[in-house]
DNA sequence: CGCTTCATTGAATAACATCAACATATGTGG
DNA sequence: CCACATATGTTGATGTTATTCAATGAAGCG
Protein backbone atom coordinates (compact mmCIF):
# COMPACT_ATOMS: atom_id res chain seq x y z
CA UNK A 1 0.00 0.00 0.00
CA UNK A 2 2.63 2.51 1.27
CA UNK A 3 4.38 1.12 -2.04
CA UNK A 4 1.36 2.15 -4.31
CA UNK A 5 1.44 6.08 -2.81
CA UNK A 6 4.73 6.49 -2.86
CA UNK A 7 5.02 5.30 -6.76
CA UNK A 8 1.47 6.67 -8.04
CA UNK A 9 2.85 5.67 -11.65
CA UNK A 10 3.26 2.19 -10.70
CA UNK A 11 0.03 -0.01 -12.21
CA UNK A 12 -0.87 -1.74 -9.46
CA UNK A 13 -0.08 -5.52 -9.86
CA UNK A 14 -3.08 -7.56 -9.44
CA UNK A 15 -4.72 -4.89 -13.06
CA UNK A 16 -1.01 -5.52 -15.09
CA UNK A 17 -2.35 -8.30 -17.61
CA UNK A 18 -5.74 -7.84 -16.94
CA UNK A 19 -8.59 -7.80 -19.48
CA UNK A 20 -10.17 -4.53 -18.07
CA UNK A 21 -7.26 -2.58 -18.20
CA UNK A 22 -6.42 -3.23 -21.99
CA UNK A 23 -10.20 -3.34 -23.19
CA UNK A 24 -12.47 -2.45 -20.65
CA UNK A 25 -13.02 0.33 -18.28
CA UNK A 26 -10.24 0.62 -16.44
CA UNK A 27 -8.21 1.16 -19.27
CA UNK A 28 -9.90 5.10 -18.50
CA UNK A 29 -8.12 5.57 -15.36
CA UNK A 30 -5.15 7.43 -14.81
CA UNK A 31 -2.23 5.13 -12.97
CA UNK A 32 -3.42 6.71 -9.48
CA UNK A 33 -7.10 6.42 -9.98
CA UNK A 34 -6.33 2.77 -10.65
CA UNK A 35 -4.31 2.35 -8.13
CA UNK A 36 -6.93 3.72 -5.71
CA UNK A 37 -9.41 1.51 -7.28
CA UNK A 38 -7.21 -1.74 -7.21
CA UNK A 39 -7.08 -1.00 -3.30
CA UNK A 40 -10.90 -1.47 -2.91
CA UNK A 41 -11.29 -4.20 -5.61
CA UNK A 42 -11.86 -7.95 -4.57
CA UNK A 43 -11.27 -10.70 -6.79
CA UNK A 44 -14.23 -13.32 -6.75
CA UNK A 45 -15.26 -16.09 -8.64
CA UNK A 46 -18.44 -17.47 -8.93
CA UNK A 47 -19.41 -21.20 -10.48
CA UNK A 48 -21.87 -21.49 -12.92
CA UNK A 49 -25.67 -20.74 -12.19
CA UNK A 50 -24.88 -18.68 -9.12
CA UNK A 51 -27.04 -15.68 -8.51
CA UNK A 52 -24.72 -12.51 -8.59
CA UNK A 53 -27.26 -9.90 -7.88
CA UNK A 54 -30.62 -9.59 -7.91
CA UNK A 55 -31.11 -6.52 -8.72
CA UNK A 56 -28.60 -3.81 -10.16
CA UNK A 57 -30.16 -0.52 -8.31
CA UNK A 58 -29.95 -2.27 -4.43
CA UNK A 59 -26.54 -4.12 -5.60
CA UNK A 60 -24.05 -2.29 -3.74
CA UNK A 61 -20.95 -3.40 -5.76
CA UNK A 62 -19.97 -3.63 -9.16
CA UNK A 63 -17.19 -5.16 -10.94
CA UNK A 64 -15.49 -5.85 -14.14
CA UNK A 65 -16.06 -9.57 -15.89
CA UNK A 66 -12.47 -10.83 -15.61
CA UNK A 67 -13.51 -13.95 -17.50
CA UNK A 68 -16.88 -16.02 -18.10
CA UNK A 69 -19.94 -14.96 -19.39
CA UNK A 70 -22.98 -13.32 -17.16
CA UNK A 71 -26.61 -13.05 -17.93
CA UNK A 72 -29.25 -10.70 -17.43
CA UNK A 73 -33.00 -12.39 -17.19
CA UNK A 74 -36.16 -10.72 -17.03
CA UNK A 75 -38.90 -13.08 -15.69
CA UNK A 76 -42.81 -13.58 -15.96
CA UNK A 77 -44.72 -13.97 -12.39
CA UNK A 78 -45.97 -17.70 -13.93
CA UNK A 79 -42.36 -18.08 -14.74
CA UNK A 80 -41.48 -17.80 -18.60
CA UNK A 81 -38.39 -15.98 -19.21
CA UNK A 82 -36.40 -13.80 -21.12
CA UNK A 83 -32.49 -13.06 -21.54
CA UNK A 84 -32.26 -9.77 -22.20
CA UNK A 85 -28.51 -9.22 -22.02
CA UNK A 86 -25.32 -11.66 -22.31
CA UNK A 87 -21.86 -10.17 -20.97
CA UNK A 88 -18.34 -11.21 -21.83
CA UNK A 89 -15.28 -10.08 -20.25
CA UNK A 90 -13.86 -7.51 -19.88
CA UNK A 91 -17.74 -6.00 -19.88
CA UNK A 92 -18.63 -3.70 -16.77
CA UNK A 93 -21.45 -4.84 -14.37
CA UNK A 94 -24.39 -2.70 -13.09
CA UNK A 95 -25.05 0.44 -14.25
CA UNK A 96 -24.97 3.09 -12.02
CA UNK A 97 -28.63 4.53 -11.72
CA UNK A 98 -30.20 1.08 -13.38
CA UNK A 99 -33.86 1.57 -13.45
CA UNK A 100 -35.71 -0.01 -11.35
CA UNK A 101 -36.05 -3.44 -12.94
CA UNK A 102 -36.51 -6.51 -11.94
CA UNK A 103 -33.47 -8.55 -13.03
CA UNK A 104 -31.82 -11.07 -12.36
CA UNK A 105 -27.85 -11.33 -13.10
CA UNK A 106 -26.53 -14.73 -12.79
CA UNK A 107 -23.45 -16.60 -13.86
CA UNK A 108 -23.58 -18.46 -17.28
CA UNK A 109 -19.95 -20.06 -16.99
CA UNK A 110 -17.79 -20.05 -14.20
CA UNK A 111 -17.06 -16.40 -13.68
CA UNK A 112 -14.35 -14.30 -12.32
CA UNK A 113 -15.19 -10.89 -11.39
CA UNK A 114 -13.24 -8.05 -10.20
CA UNK A 115 -15.64 -6.20 -7.61
CA UNK A 116 -15.50 -2.81 -5.84
CA UNK A 117 -18.03 -0.47 -4.34
CA UNK A 118 -20.46 1.24 -5.77
CA UNK A 119 -19.20 4.43 -4.00
CA UNK A 120 -15.63 3.97 -5.41
CA UNK A 121 -16.71 4.24 -8.57
CA UNK A 122 -19.19 6.62 -8.29
CA UNK A 123 -16.29 8.97 -7.29
CA UNK A 124 -14.17 8.20 -9.82
CA UNK A 125 -17.06 8.90 -12.28
CA UNK A 126 -17.85 12.33 -11.20
CA UNK A 127 -13.48 12.77 -10.73
CA UNK A 128 -12.99 11.55 -14.09
CA UNK A 129 -15.14 12.99 -17.43
CA UNK A 130 -13.48 10.37 -19.65
CA UNK A 131 -14.48 7.87 -17.37
CA UNK A 132 -18.02 8.62 -16.80
CA UNK A 133 -17.87 9.05 -21.14
CA UNK A 134 -16.70 5.62 -21.48
CA UNK A 135 -19.56 4.31 -18.73
CA UNK A 136 -22.12 5.93 -20.81
CA UNK A 137 -20.44 4.78 -23.94
CA UNK A 138 -21.21 1.10 -23.02
CA UNK A 139 -25.07 1.78 -21.87
CA UNK A 140 -25.17 3.17 -25.26
CA UNK A 141 -23.59 0.05 -26.88
CA UNK A 142 -25.46 -2.14 -24.36
CA UNK A 143 -28.71 -0.12 -25.75
CA UNK A 144 -27.95 -0.84 -29.71
CA UNK A 145 -27.14 -4.62 -28.87
CA UNK A 146 -30.55 -4.79 -27.14
CA UNK A 147 -32.30 -3.32 -30.06
CA UNK A 148 -30.83 -5.46 -32.61
CA UNK A 149 -32.14 -8.07 -30.61
CA UNK A 150 -35.37 -6.87 -30.08
CA UNK A 151 -35.46 -7.17 -34.16
CA UNK A 152 -34.37 -11.13 -33.95
CA UNK A 153 -36.99 -11.72 -30.94
CA UNK A 154 -39.59 -9.70 -33.14
CA UNK A 155 -39.34 -10.50 -36.28
CA UNK A 156 -36.70 -14.01 -37.07
CA UNK A 157 -38.03 -17.23 -37.53
CA UNK A 158 -36.64 -19.91 -34.91
CA UNK A 159 -34.25 -20.93 -37.98
CA UNK A 160 -32.51 -17.08 -38.03
CA UNK A 161 -32.95 -16.90 -34.57
CA UNK A 162 -30.52 -19.95 -33.84
CA UNK A 163 -28.09 -18.76 -36.76
CA UNK A 164 -28.17 -15.47 -35.04
CA UNK A 165 -27.19 -16.81 -32.13
CA UNK A 166 -24.31 -19.08 -33.54
CA UNK A 167 -22.56 -15.64 -34.65
CA UNK A 168 -23.15 -14.26 -31.71
CA UNK A 169 -21.15 -16.76 -29.63
CA UNK A 170 -18.72 -17.10 -32.58
CA UNK A 171 -17.73 -13.44 -32.24
CA UNK A 172 -17.15 -13.81 -28.75
CA UNK A 173 -15.37 -17.42 -28.67
CA UNK A 174 -12.63 -18.38 -26.86
CA UNK A 175 -9.54 -18.07 -29.26
CA UNK A 176 -10.80 -14.86 -30.83
CA UNK A 177 -8.48 -13.02 -29.66
CA UNK A 178 -7.42 -12.24 -33.21
CA UNK A 179 -10.99 -11.74 -34.53
CA UNK A 180 -10.68 -14.22 -37.05
CA UNK A 181 -13.74 -15.83 -37.00
CA UNK A 182 -15.30 -12.42 -37.92
CA UNK A 183 -13.78 -12.65 -41.06
CA UNK A 184 -14.92 -16.61 -41.72
CA UNK A 185 -12.26 -17.26 -43.94
CA UNK A 186 -12.01 -20.88 -42.00
CA UNK A 187 -13.90 -23.18 -39.98
CA UNK A 188 -14.14 -21.91 -36.76
CA UNK A 189 -14.78 -24.05 -33.58
CA UNK A 190 -15.77 -23.38 -29.95
CA UNK A 191 -17.95 -24.39 -27.25
CA UNK A 192 -21.23 -22.97 -26.41
CA UNK A 193 -21.05 -21.41 -23.05
CA UNK A 194 -24.67 -22.33 -22.20
CA UNK A 195 -27.30 -25.15 -22.01
CA UNK A 196 -30.24 -25.42 -24.27
CA UNK A 197 -32.56 -23.86 -22.06
CA UNK A 198 -30.47 -20.98 -21.67
CA UNK A 199 -29.91 -20.41 -25.27
CA UNK A 200 -33.87 -20.78 -25.55
CA UNK A 201 -34.57 -18.00 -22.96
CA UNK A 202 -32.06 -16.30 -24.78
CA UNK A 203 -34.06 -16.60 -28.40
CA UNK A 204 -37.60 -16.65 -27.17
CA UNK A 205 -38.10 -20.06 -27.87
CA UNK A 206 -38.60 -23.72 -26.22
CA UNK A 207 -35.38 -25.85 -26.12
CA UNK A 208 -37.26 -28.83 -27.95
CA UNK A 209 -37.15 -26.51 -31.00
CA UNK A 210 -33.51 -24.82 -30.26
CA UNK A 211 -32.49 -28.47 -30.50
CA UNK A 212 -34.38 -29.11 -33.99
CA UNK A 213 -32.96 -25.85 -35.23
CA UNK A 214 -29.25 -27.42 -34.68
CA UNK A 215 -29.93 -30.71 -35.55
CA UNK A 216 -31.13 -29.19 -38.86
CA UNK A 217 -28.15 -26.78 -39.45
CA UNK A 218 -26.07 -29.67 -38.89
CA UNK A 219 -27.75 -31.92 -41.38
CA UNK A 220 -27.08 -29.35 -43.56
CA UNK A 221 -23.72 -29.30 -43.35
CA UNK A 222 -23.38 -25.59 -42.12
CA UNK A 223 -22.27 -26.49 -38.96
CA UNK A 224 -21.10 -29.42 -36.96
CA UNK A 225 -22.07 -29.83 -33.79
CA UNK A 226 -21.76 -32.90 -30.75
CA UNK A 227 -22.86 -31.91 -27.62
CA UNK A 228 -21.58 -28.48 -26.80
CA UNK A 229 -19.06 -28.17 -29.44
CA UNK A 230 -19.50 -26.31 -32.71
CA UNK A 231 -17.98 -25.70 -35.91
CA UNK A 232 -18.91 -23.66 -38.09
CA UNK A 233 -18.28 -25.37 -41.86
CA UNK A 234 -20.03 -22.74 -43.66
CA UNK A 235 -19.70 -19.43 -42.68
CA UNK A 236 -21.53 -17.82 -45.43
CA UNK A 237 -24.55 -19.92 -45.78
CA UNK A 238 -24.55 -19.41 -41.56
CA UNK A 239 -24.95 -15.90 -42.34
CA UNK A 240 -27.08 -16.08 -45.08
CA UNK A 241 -29.40 -18.44 -42.95
CA UNK A 242 -29.26 -15.21 -40.11
CA UNK A 243 -30.97 -12.97 -42.03
CA UNK A 244 -28.66 -10.15 -42.46
CA UNK B 1 -30.18 38.67 -28.14
CA UNK B 2 -28.96 41.30 -26.01
CA UNK B 3 -31.67 41.55 -23.76
CA UNK B 4 -30.70 37.87 -23.26
CA UNK B 5 -27.08 38.69 -22.72
CA UNK B 6 -27.70 41.65 -20.42
CA UNK B 7 -30.80 39.34 -18.11
CA UNK B 8 -29.15 35.83 -17.76
CA UNK B 9 -31.63 35.09 -15.59
CA UNK B 10 -34.75 35.21 -17.28
CA UNK B 11 -36.22 32.07 -19.17
CA UNK B 12 -35.92 32.47 -22.94
CA UNK B 13 -39.65 33.07 -23.81
CA UNK B 14 -39.95 30.08 -26.26
CA UNK B 15 -38.56 27.61 -22.85
CA UNK B 16 -41.00 29.36 -20.96
CA UNK B 17 -43.99 26.76 -20.97
CA UNK B 18 -42.02 23.99 -22.48
CA UNK B 19 -42.84 20.42 -21.00
CA UNK B 20 -38.77 19.91 -22.26
CA UNK B 21 -37.85 22.69 -19.51
CA UNK B 22 -40.20 21.11 -17.12
CA UNK B 23 -39.41 17.46 -17.54
CA UNK B 24 -37.37 16.71 -19.80
CA UNK B 25 -33.31 17.55 -20.48
CA UNK B 26 -34.04 21.75 -20.47
CA UNK B 27 -34.48 21.15 -16.70
CA UNK B 28 -31.02 20.32 -15.86
CA UNK B 29 -29.34 23.48 -17.57
CA UNK B 30 -28.77 26.51 -15.99
CA UNK B 31 -30.55 30.13 -17.23
CA UNK B 32 -27.57 31.11 -19.14
CA UNK B 33 -26.89 27.38 -20.91
CA UNK B 34 -30.75 27.42 -21.74
CA UNK B 35 -30.49 30.75 -23.15
CA UNK B 36 -26.94 29.86 -25.20
CA UNK B 37 -29.05 26.95 -26.45
CA UNK B 38 -32.29 28.53 -27.15
CA UNK B 39 -30.55 31.10 -29.22
CA UNK B 40 -29.43 28.14 -31.65
CA UNK B 41 -32.43 25.86 -31.51
CA UNK B 42 -34.95 25.48 -34.22
CA UNK B 43 -38.55 24.41 -33.63
CA UNK B 44 -39.55 22.57 -36.84
CA UNK B 45 -42.27 20.78 -37.27
CA UNK B 46 -42.72 17.22 -38.95
CA UNK B 47 -46.12 15.36 -40.24
CA UNK B 48 -47.03 12.02 -39.72
CA UNK B 49 -44.74 9.49 -41.34
CA UNK B 50 -42.02 12.05 -42.49
CA UNK B 51 -38.53 10.34 -41.77
CA UNK B 52 -36.57 12.50 -39.43
CA UNK B 53 -33.31 10.48 -39.23
CA UNK B 54 -31.89 7.76 -41.49
CA UNK B 55 -28.94 7.15 -38.63
CA UNK B 56 -28.46 8.69 -34.90
CA UNK B 57 -25.21 8.74 -35.97
CA UNK B 58 -24.55 10.83 -38.56
CA UNK B 59 -27.13 13.32 -37.93
CA UNK B 60 -25.82 16.57 -37.06
CA UNK B 61 -29.03 17.52 -35.00
CA UNK B 62 -30.41 16.74 -31.82
CA UNK B 63 -33.68 17.40 -30.87
CA UNK B 64 -36.14 17.31 -27.32
CA UNK B 65 -39.93 16.31 -28.69
CA UNK B 66 -42.29 18.47 -27.84
CA UNK B 67 -45.14 17.26 -29.08
CA UNK B 68 -46.28 13.66 -31.04
CA UNK B 69 -44.60 10.42 -31.25
CA UNK B 70 -41.53 9.24 -32.73
CA UNK B 71 -40.21 5.79 -33.72
CA UNK B 72 -37.07 3.86 -34.02
CA UNK B 73 -37.22 1.29 -36.68
CA UNK B 74 -34.79 -1.50 -37.26
CA UNK B 75 -34.79 -3.71 -40.30
CA UNK B 76 -34.11 -6.85 -42.08
CA UNK B 77 -32.96 -6.99 -45.78
CA UNK B 78 -36.12 -8.46 -46.83
CA UNK B 79 -38.30 -5.83 -45.63
CA UNK B 80 -39.27 -7.18 -42.11
CA UNK B 81 -39.51 -4.44 -39.69
CA UNK B 82 -39.52 -4.32 -35.59
CA UNK B 83 -40.37 -1.12 -34.11
CA UNK B 84 -37.10 -1.03 -31.23
CA UNK B 85 -38.26 2.40 -29.50
CA UNK B 86 -41.24 4.57 -29.20
CA UNK B 87 -40.36 8.28 -28.01
CA UNK B 88 -42.90 10.77 -26.22
CA UNK B 89 -42.38 14.51 -25.30
CA UNK B 90 -40.33 15.57 -23.97
CA UNK B 91 -37.95 12.60 -24.93
CA UNK B 92 -34.42 13.63 -26.20
CA UNK B 93 -34.31 12.34 -29.85
CA UNK B 94 -30.19 11.39 -30.97
CA UNK B 95 -28.00 10.01 -28.52
CA UNK B 96 -24.62 11.30 -28.60
CA UNK B 97 -21.98 8.70 -30.05
CA UNK B 98 -25.06 6.27 -30.89
CA UNK B 99 -23.30 2.79 -31.66
CA UNK B 100 -23.44 2.40 -35.61
CA UNK B 101 -26.47 0.97 -36.25
CA UNK B 102 -29.12 1.31 -39.02
CA UNK B 103 -32.54 2.87 -37.14
CA UNK B 104 -35.08 4.62 -39.32
CA UNK B 105 -36.29 7.41 -37.14
CA UNK B 106 -39.77 8.40 -38.51
CA UNK B 107 -43.02 10.56 -37.19
CA UNK B 108 -45.49 8.08 -35.73
CA UNK B 109 -47.91 11.07 -35.44
CA UNK B 110 -47.43 14.89 -36.47
CA UNK B 111 -44.43 16.13 -34.38
CA UNK B 112 -43.09 19.64 -32.48
CA UNK B 113 -39.82 18.95 -32.25
CA UNK B 114 -36.96 21.86 -31.11
CA UNK B 115 -33.67 20.75 -32.70
CA UNK B 116 -30.04 22.12 -32.15
CA UNK B 117 -26.43 21.35 -33.42
CA UNK B 118 -25.21 18.07 -32.38
CA UNK B 119 -22.10 20.40 -31.37
CA UNK B 120 -24.20 22.48 -29.11
CA UNK B 121 -25.26 19.75 -26.72
CA UNK B 122 -21.91 18.68 -26.77
CA UNK B 123 -20.89 21.80 -25.51
CA UNK B 124 -23.15 21.67 -23.11
CA UNK B 125 -22.54 18.34 -21.97
CA UNK B 126 -19.22 18.98 -21.16
CA UNK B 127 -19.37 21.57 -19.56
CA UNK B 128 -22.23 20.73 -17.29
CA UNK B 129 -21.59 17.28 -15.18
CA UNK B 130 -25.71 17.09 -14.42
CA UNK B 131 -26.75 17.54 -17.78
CA UNK B 132 -24.12 14.71 -18.68
CA UNK B 133 -25.55 12.24 -16.38
CA UNK B 134 -29.49 13.49 -17.20
CA UNK B 135 -28.60 12.33 -20.72
CA UNK B 136 -26.84 9.51 -19.11
CA UNK B 137 -30.03 8.41 -17.41
CA UNK B 138 -32.29 8.77 -20.05
CA UNK B 139 -29.91 6.35 -21.85
CA UNK B 140 -30.05 3.67 -19.23
CA UNK B 141 -33.95 4.33 -18.48
CA UNK B 142 -34.36 3.46 -22.97
CA UNK B 143 -31.90 0.71 -21.99
CA UNK B 144 -34.42 -0.53 -19.33
CA UNK B 145 -37.30 -0.32 -21.58
CA UNK B 146 -35.90 -1.70 -24.08
CA UNK B 147 -35.04 -4.84 -21.78
CA UNK B 148 -38.62 -5.07 -20.39
CA UNK B 149 -39.60 -5.21 -23.90
CA UNK B 150 -37.78 -8.03 -25.26
CA UNK B 151 -39.28 -9.77 -22.74
CA UNK B 152 -42.75 -9.06 -24.32
CA UNK B 153 -41.54 -9.88 -28.00
CA UNK B 154 -39.89 -12.88 -26.93
CA UNK B 155 -41.87 -14.90 -24.22
CA UNK B 156 -45.42 -13.05 -24.35
CA UNK B 157 -48.29 -14.46 -25.99
CA UNK B 158 -50.33 -12.02 -28.68
CA UNK B 159 -53.01 -11.29 -26.28
CA UNK B 160 -50.51 -10.86 -23.96
CA UNK B 161 -48.81 -8.11 -26.09
CA UNK B 162 -51.95 -6.14 -27.20
CA UNK B 163 -52.49 -5.92 -23.91
CA UNK B 164 -49.36 -4.73 -22.55
CA UNK B 165 -49.52 -2.13 -25.72
CA UNK B 166 -52.30 -0.87 -24.49
CA UNK B 167 -51.52 -0.25 -21.07
CA UNK B 168 -47.67 1.48 -21.91
CA UNK B 169 -50.05 3.90 -24.48
CA UNK B 170 -52.61 4.49 -22.11
CA UNK B 171 -49.62 5.75 -19.18
CA UNK B 172 -48.54 7.91 -21.96
CA UNK B 173 -51.91 9.52 -23.56
CA UNK B 174 -52.95 12.99 -23.66
CA UNK B 175 -54.95 14.11 -20.83
CA UNK B 176 -52.46 12.11 -18.76
CA UNK B 177 -50.98 14.75 -17.04
CA UNK B 178 -52.66 13.68 -13.71
CA UNK B 179 -51.09 10.35 -14.19
CA UNK B 180 -54.30 9.29 -13.19
CA UNK B 181 -54.31 6.58 -16.19
CA UNK B 182 -51.44 4.58 -13.87
CA UNK B 183 -53.80 4.40 -11.29
CA UNK B 184 -56.70 2.94 -13.06
CA UNK B 185 -59.56 3.88 -10.18
CA UNK B 186 -61.75 5.15 -13.46
CA UNK B 187 -62.01 3.91 -17.35
CA UNK B 188 -59.79 5.51 -19.48
CA UNK B 189 -59.87 7.21 -22.93
CA UNK B 190 -57.63 7.68 -25.26
CA UNK B 191 -56.77 8.12 -29.02
CA UNK B 192 -54.36 5.27 -30.19
CA UNK B 193 -51.46 7.12 -31.94
CA UNK B 194 -50.35 4.93 -34.52
CA UNK B 195 -52.19 2.51 -37.17
CA UNK B 196 -52.21 -0.96 -36.78
CA UNK B 197 -49.26 -2.03 -38.76
CA UNK B 198 -47.24 0.14 -36.45
CA UNK B 199 -48.81 -1.62 -33.60
CA UNK B 200 -47.76 -4.79 -35.72
CA UNK B 201 -44.08 -3.93 -35.91
CA UNK B 202 -43.95 -2.72 -32.14
CA UNK B 203 -45.25 -6.10 -30.94
CA UNK B 204 -43.71 -8.29 -33.17
CA UNK B 205 -47.18 -9.67 -35.29
CA UNK B 206 -49.17 -9.13 -38.21
CA UNK B 207 -51.93 -6.50 -38.28
CA UNK B 208 -54.75 -8.91 -38.88
CA UNK B 209 -53.36 -10.50 -35.00
CA UNK B 210 -53.24 -7.60 -33.64
CA UNK B 211 -57.11 -6.52 -35.44
CA UNK B 212 -58.36 -9.80 -33.92
CA UNK B 213 -57.02 -9.28 -30.79
CA UNK B 214 -57.97 -5.86 -29.93
CA UNK B 215 -61.53 -7.40 -31.35
CA UNK B 216 -61.33 -9.90 -28.81
CA UNK B 217 -60.61 -7.71 -25.69
CA UNK B 218 -63.79 -5.38 -27.21
CA UNK B 219 -66.04 -8.24 -27.49
CA UNK B 220 -64.68 -9.51 -23.56
CA UNK B 221 -65.60 -5.80 -22.15
CA UNK B 222 -62.22 -5.15 -21.24
CA UNK B 223 -62.05 -2.55 -23.69
CA UNK B 224 -64.14 -0.34 -25.97
CA UNK B 225 -63.09 0.33 -29.36
CA UNK B 226 -64.09 2.06 -32.10
CA UNK B 227 -61.36 3.37 -35.03
CA UNK B 228 -58.73 4.44 -33.15
CA UNK B 229 -60.40 5.67 -30.06
CA UNK B 230 -59.70 3.06 -27.08
CA UNK B 231 -61.84 3.00 -23.50
CA UNK B 232 -60.13 0.81 -20.96
CA UNK B 233 -63.41 -0.07 -19.28
CA UNK B 234 -61.70 -3.11 -17.04
CA UNK B 235 -58.29 -1.54 -15.77
CA UNK B 236 -57.46 -4.44 -13.52
CA UNK B 237 -58.47 -7.46 -16.12
CA UNK B 238 -56.07 -5.46 -18.85
CA UNK B 239 -53.43 -5.80 -16.37
CA UNK B 240 -54.01 -9.53 -15.62
CA UNK B 241 -54.27 -10.00 -19.33
CA UNK B 242 -51.13 -8.41 -19.96
CA UNK B 243 -49.23 -10.90 -17.53
CA UNK B 244 -48.17 -9.02 -15.15
C1' DC C 1 -23.02 -48.43 -11.99
C1' DG C 2 -27.14 -46.18 -11.14
C1' DC C 3 -28.87 -41.64 -10.69
C1' DT C 4 -29.80 -37.22 -12.34
C1' DT C 5 -29.56 -33.69 -15.56
C1' DC C 6 -29.32 -32.37 -20.24
C1' DA C 7 -30.36 -33.12 -25.07
C1' DT C 8 -32.71 -35.18 -28.99
C1' DT C 9 -36.64 -36.95 -31.43
C1' DG C 10 -41.57 -37.91 -32.60
C1' DA C 11 -46.58 -37.03 -32.71
C1' DA C 12 -50.39 -34.09 -31.64
C1' DT C 13 -51.91 -29.52 -30.78
C1' DA C 14 -52.30 -24.63 -30.55
C1' DA C 15 -50.90 -20.19 -31.97
C1' DC C 16 -49.99 -17.20 -35.28
C1' DA C 17 -49.30 -16.13 -40.30
C1' DT C 18 -50.97 -15.98 -44.86
C1' DC C 19 -54.27 -15.35 -48.37
C1' DA C 20 -58.47 -13.43 -49.74
C1' DA C 21 -62.72 -10.97 -49.29
C1' DC C 22 -65.18 -7.40 -47.45
C1' DA C 23 -66.09 -3.16 -44.60
C1' DT C 24 -65.14 1.21 -42.98
C1' DA C 25 -62.75 5.53 -43.09
C1' DT C 26 -60.20 9.37 -45.46
C1' DG C 27 -59.57 12.29 -49.07
C1' DT C 28 -60.28 14.38 -53.86
C1' DG C 29 -62.30 16.40 -57.79
C1' DG C 30 -66.52 17.11 -60.06
C1' DC D 1 -72.39 17.58 -51.27
C1' DC D 2 -71.80 13.45 -53.59
C1' DA D 3 -69.26 9.84 -56.23
C1' DC D 4 -65.24 7.72 -56.61
C1' DA D 5 -60.58 6.21 -55.33
C1' DT D 6 -57.35 4.93 -51.90
C1' DA D 7 -55.77 3.76 -47.48
C1' DT D 8 -56.91 1.43 -43.32
C1' DG D 9 -59.19 -2.00 -40.64
C1' DT D 10 -61.95 -6.32 -39.91
C1' DT D 11 -63.22 -11.01 -40.62
C1' DG D 12 -63.03 -15.80 -42.41
C1' DA D 13 -60.71 -19.98 -44.31
C1' DT D 14 -56.54 -22.26 -44.62
C1' DG D 15 -51.55 -23.21 -43.93
C1' DT D 16 -47.24 -23.15 -41.39
C1' DT D 17 -44.52 -22.72 -37.57
C1' DA D 18 -43.43 -23.40 -33.16
C1' DT D 19 -45.21 -25.36 -28.76
C1' DT D 20 -46.66 -29.03 -25.93
C1' DC D 21 -46.59 -33.59 -24.31
C1' DA D 22 -44.22 -37.77 -24.12
C1' DA D 23 -40.59 -41.03 -24.84
C1' DT D 24 -35.84 -42.09 -25.56
C1' DG D 25 -30.88 -41.35 -25.62
C1' DA D 26 -26.46 -39.41 -24.04
C1' DA D 27 -23.42 -37.10 -20.54
C1' DG D 28 -21.93 -35.73 -16.05
C1' DC D 29 -21.51 -37.15 -11.17
C1' DG D 30 -21.87 -39.45 -6.89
Amino acid sequence: MLREAKRPDEVPARCAGCAARLHGMCGELSTEQLASLARVSAHREASEGARLLDDCQTADSHANILSGVVKLTASLPDGRQQIVGLQFAPDFLGRPGEDRMTLTVEAVTDVVLCTFPKSAVDRLRTASATLERLLNRQTVRELAEARRWMLTLGRRTAQEKVACFLLLIAGHACGDATGESRTGIRPVRFCLPMCRSDIADFLGLTIETVSRQLTRLNADGVIALQHRAVEISDFGRLRALAGD
